[in-house]
DNA sequence: TAGTTAGCTGAAAACGATTTACATGTTAAC
DNA sequence: GTTAACATGTAAATCGTTTTCAGCTAACTA
């Protein structure tokens, strides 16, 4: 590898260092003739110029950081894959920071802007991985960033996502039109803001209907396949039995089937299952299943556009941006059991 | 964000520079005294040592970057998670490159090692993304790499996956064993070498067993739930229909269970249905898709680990490395119909 | 023709760390 | 008391770019 600098093309070129940079960064600086002469022997010499001596002296690395709790969650695939889209067509690296819900790690990739090896931050979970000071607004404490499809409890920070109350209280508004009055939630953890936020929309949509909201009815899960299955378990222990489950997410919601069908339960006839997310996944296992469709796409390129407008140095309003949820009734869902 | 150097630290702390430098990566040539003196401030003041400036000196980025063609691939995904642990705990970070099959992009994404922006290559397609001298040995040409998952057509490169042609081979010699005798086989692209390594196992055990390799049962699907459907479509129109499916990946299986069950056909009593991979999600479909088990853990650990031995200097044997794969049968797959 | 101007180009100073080579101070040995 | 050895610290070069500033040339204006 032995590497080929700028001087090389310089002296190749017979011109200054400066002006084959001028070439690769602002071609209309340089006269037509070096121009062409310079890219000749660039593309000759299949010169690259180093980053990291760019880097260094503009400030700037070209990467972004996206922390996210889980690549292997579905919902986080589908919004990381939009977002390394956006970036790589405006000329940024995406840095993966899989932290597994760990503070340390969070911390840890935050730390990479602050080490010069990142200039932004997306940001999919719920906590600040910064030392704040609370006396000063927020605004010049942290690097750009935009947190995405999770809610801190601030408004000074940039958020994308669904609005988590409305979807969720569209989908139990669903469930009570179809006759259900006994339904249960099986949420995620507590600590979880947009589980918290889903709650709260279970909530106002049975009291809106009048029904009574029943607290042996909700069940934190932990939003995996298994919790699914215990939760559900729990649920139909009850002496009264829910017609529908809510669950926060899909796979929790294939937990529940899975256990249901075990049971010799059928779906929807004797309970209905509705999910959250809309993975991939959700329309093919069997029944199909009912769910709240999020734009993961979308969710993915709002974020990085809202990240690239700030890294542009311009200025991005702070507070939540709302993305459109979609209900998605499939067969697992369905008018309550007469009984 | 008023940066902080080290000289501000090397003047707060009344020594040079390069003292503080040793403090953080040979602290084992400080006196004692100094080092505690030095650490303080360098807390105090938080202190994060400007990556690219350090990077530009020792010519090591510190990063990795893994060229995959879908991140939103379950397989993919898991892999991709492993691998970020391994690089995280040892100092490297990732560089997501998701390149959807484009070879402009994988190229793209290579280019970020000659530019000095990563140091070592984790490629998870078949394609070399560099122009290479074929009358020179590879070993020269190429920066620190391993393949993983995918087969290239040289041994001059390291290569971590499951042995594919004993996977499938596996697999059918299970179909037969369960008396099936026309099986057929939804394979990937004709020019993804893994596919045609899988093609490959197929054939083998047909011939093996003494049965007859019918070309009329062999069809490329794309990789994708859709074309899973497609597939079927074709394969049962078919005058003799087969009683087996070997599909080269679980969404073409979960393609092809849709289809099936939509026409009526019982599962596994009708035709039975083989799977690759083991996503996740196979545990769940209905009826439990049968499949062939690939390590993800396990392939992206190993993976990380040569790329990093790669890149402490120590040299490691190119060539093919199998991990182990494991049938997983369930409840997709049954004997052959009687009639 | 002289004076401006516009258009290009080059020299040199950053950027922020690491590391080599050297200087100083201290201790031990004789 | 001198010297050698060692421990500790410093100064300065270096990595590969970008960018400011100034200089040069050629063309245009008056």
């Amino acid at each position: 590898m032995a590497t080929v600098g700028i001087k090389d093309i310089a002296n190749l070129a017979k011109v200054s260092p400066a002006t084959v940079s001028r070439v690769l960064s602002s071609p209309e600086l340089v006269s037509k003739k070096t121009l062409n002469k310079v890219k000749k022997i660039i593309d000759e010499m299949g010169y690259r110029p180093n980053r990291m001596g760019a880097s260094l002296r503009t400030r700037k690395s070209g990467n972004i950081v996206a922390i996210i709790p889980d690549i292997t969650n579905p919902v986080n695939a589908g919004i990381i894959r939009a977002i390394e889209q956006g970036a790589q067509s405006a000329g940024y690296s995406v840095l993966l920071g899989d932290t597994q819900g760990l503070i340390e790690r969070e911390r840890h990739y935050a730390d990479l802007v602050t080490s010069g090896q990142a200039d932004g931050i997306l940001l999919f979970c719920s906590r600040l991985p910064f030392k704040i000071d609370p006396a000063l607004p927020l605004a010049g404490q942290i690097p750009p960033m935009v947190n995405g499809n999770e809610s801190m409890n601030t408004d000074e920070i940039v958020q994308v996502a669904v609005d988590n109350v409305a979807a969720a209280k569209a989908a139990i508004s669903y469930l009570i039109s179809q006759g259900h009055k006994r339904i249960a939630a099986i949420t995620g953890p507590d600590d979880i803001p947009s589980s918290n936020e889903r709650l709260q929309g279970y909530i106002e949509a049975l009291e809106e209907a009048g029904l009574s909201v029943d607290p042996n009815l909700q069940i934190a899960g932990t939003y995996t396949v298994d919790s699914g299955v215990s939760c559900a378990e729990s649920l139909l222990l009850l002496r009264k039995r829910p017609t529908a489950i809510f669950c926060f997410n899909d796979e929790m919601a294939i937990g529940v089937m899975k256990l249901l069908k075990k049971q010799g339960f059928l779906i929807p006839e004797d309970v209905s299952v509705m999910g959250f997310d809309d993975i991939h996944y959700a329309e093919y296992v069997t029944p199909a299943l009912s769910t709240v469709h999020q734009p993961l796409k979308e969710i993915g390129t709002t974020c990085i556009n809202l990240l690239l407008e700030q890294l542009r140095g311009n200025y991005v309003q702070p507070g939540r941006q709302f993305l459109p949820f979609e209900l998605k009734i499939r067969a697992s869902t369905g008018p309550a059991p007469s009984a």
